[in-house]
RNA sequence: GCGCCCAUCGUCUAGCGGUCCAGGACGUCGCCCUUUCACGGCGAAAACACGGGUUCGAGUCCCGUUGGGCGCGCCA
């Protein structure tokens, strides 16, 4: 029978010291659909070891995270820090086997050792001190480190999906510390443990990452484990190149979904950052798990374009049914209607009347926030604040021109867009005037803004009641004297 | 400082020695559509960092320069 490849395992293993920021999200999606692309697993590690930095809250955004991204992980979350002693007794067993020394320098002597290097132009590196000293010479109450005996000699090679074949001569790496002098677990020695226990076959991570690979190749090595493939991909950098950090962009995924982009936007923008499929920019989830693959993934860095996230935000928009849009503005109410005046949730109502306005509204809006502002006419509570253009656009003459409208529109057999289209067009041809002038400052009256969807839609949406009431509102701060031109007819 | 990685339009990228006077997308500009704004359609400007090789032939291979980035913790 034929050898099956071994199923591929691999795993996101964010540490919870702070947000899933924008490229933990992208490790996260490529790790995902390698998995799915070859029908294996992802699974999710929270490599929580820095006690002092580690917390329940960026645990929390983490999963959140990657849940309103969509997604998935199998099997249970693993925490790093809860297989702390099998991480020690992987340590105790290289000690044991010689591949790993008890290391007693203090901490104020590696700083000297590393400002004296600094100093002299030499590598920053551990100098090996205690390698091949007698323990019996440590200091009596000294807690010692472990540290990794790693070859002095030779070269470590990664060979990487990526960045291809990557060699370091063994001597520019230093004996790392494996555990710590309190007992617990370096995060070199804990991953490696972890993703061999974990049976990961694929380490898919950003590039910062390329020399642990090396170090952790070491430690493979020195346990006669089997390495798995690796993939180190390119970071994102921010607009301006620099990288991205607090400073610069970085926000956490929750911030994008306040900024009103769809997960599957985001979904699709991520995967197109350091990796493409010919020409091809729109991936459903399908598309991109059956043609996604490490060979295809870039090597240099790229740029985080807020443009490029909103045209395909509005794309996938444009798609979505207005139901769903409808639901995923009601979802962004608790962050974004306090702002705008809105309850948590939409009245009945005003849910019905997004939704029948939802065709002409979503093609105009890159983002969601942009689509619930442009709504604003739709649950603006009476009466209607006029924005500055609009008022512009309702000058004496123009609310003249409504007012004479006004029983036309009263007097209109039936209130549907077809219907009102006619008796608009009919009013300007009669007095004499452009279809823009009657229908600008209508617009505005009906919104508060100088632009809206078509405005037969949005009267149609708003229903002759509400629409003949707005214009009353507007009426009555036009000019007594002015006269409506009257029409040649 | 040492080690490693990277380098095609403003941005994301295609290109895996000839089919490239370099293709697509976003953005920008122009035109069309049009009651506004969008959407949509059409069109334009816009790049192989530089210098050496190798080769009949280089955006594609090699070396160097320059410019970016990452790493060098008893952080992860």
């Amino acid at each position: 029978m034929s050898a099956m490849p071994d199923p591929v395992v691999t795993r996101f293993a964010p540490s919870p010291t702070g947000f899933l920021h924008i490229g933990g999200a992208r490790t996260a999606l490529f790790n995902w659909l390698y998995a799915r692309r070859f029908g294996g697993k992802m699974l999710l590690r929270i490599e929580d070891t820095d006690r002092e930095r580690s917390t329940e809250a960026a645990i929390r955004a983490i999963i959140d995270g990657l849940s309103w991204l969509g997604l998935s992980w199998d099997g249970e979350v693993v925490y790093q820090f809860a297989r702390a002693a099998r991480h020690r007794e992987v340590a105790e067993s290289m000690l044991a086997s010689g591949r790993a020394y008890r290391c007693f320098a203090t901490q104020a002597e590696l700083e000297e050792m590393r400002e004296t290097a600094r100093r002299e132009g030499r590598p920053l590196r551990y100098d090996g001190r205690w390698r091949d000293r007698d323990p019996a010479s440590a200091p009596a109450d000294a807690k010692p480190v472990i540290r990794l005996r790693a070859p002095i000699e030779g070269e470590t090679v990664v060979e990487d999906h990526v960045q291809g074949r990557v060699v370091w001569q063994n001597k520019d790496l230093d004996d790392l510390v494996l555990l710590r002098s309190d007992g617990t677990p370096t995060y070199m020695l804990a991953v490696v443990v972890d993703d061999h226990d974990m049976g990961v076959t694929h380490v898919i991570r950003g590039d910062d990452h390329l020399t642990n690979a090396a170090r952790q190749t070491q430690i493979y090595q020195a346990m006669g484990w089997a390495v798995p493939q690796w993939a180190h991909i390119p970071l994102i950098h921010g607009p301006d190149g620099a990288k991205l950090s607090k400073r610069h962009g970085a926000l956490g995924i929750d911030a994008y979904r306040d900024l009103g982009f769809l997960p599957v936007a985001l979904r699709n923008y991520l995967v197109r950052l350091g990796w493409s499929h010919g020409n091809q920019e729109i991936f459903s989830d399908e598309e991109m798990v059956a043609a996604f693959d490490l060979g295809q993934i870039g090597r240099s860095p790229a740029r985080f374009d807020f443009a490029k996230l909103e045209n395909l935000n509005g794309h996938y928009m444009r798609q979505a049914s207005n139901a769903e849009l409808v639901q995923r503005l009601e979802d962004l109410l608790p962050s974004l209607g306090p702002a705008r005046g809105l309850p948590p949730r939409f009245a009945p109502e005003v849910r019905a009347k997004l939704e029948a306005a939802m065709d002409g509204l979503k093609e105009r809006a890159k983002t969601l926030v942009e689509l619930l502002d442009a709504a604003y006419y739709l649950y603006a509570a009476a009466p209607l604040t006029l924005d500055a253009k609009a008022s512009a656009l309702l000058d004496d003459a123009a609310r003249a021109r409504l007012a004479a409208l006004r029983p036309r529109l009263a007097a209109a057999a039936e209130w549907s867009q077809a219907r009102l289209e006619e008796v608009v067009r009919a009013f300007a041809e009669e007095t004499g005037c452009k279809l823009g002038q009657v229908a600008q400052p209508l617009r505005a009256a009906l919104t508060g803004r100088s632009t809206s969807p078509g405005l037969f839609d949005v009267m149609a949406v708003l229903g002759r009641e509400e629409c003949l009431a707005r214009l009353d509102a507007q009426s009555t701060a036009a000019s007594p004297g002015v006269q409506v031109a009257s029409g040649a007819a």
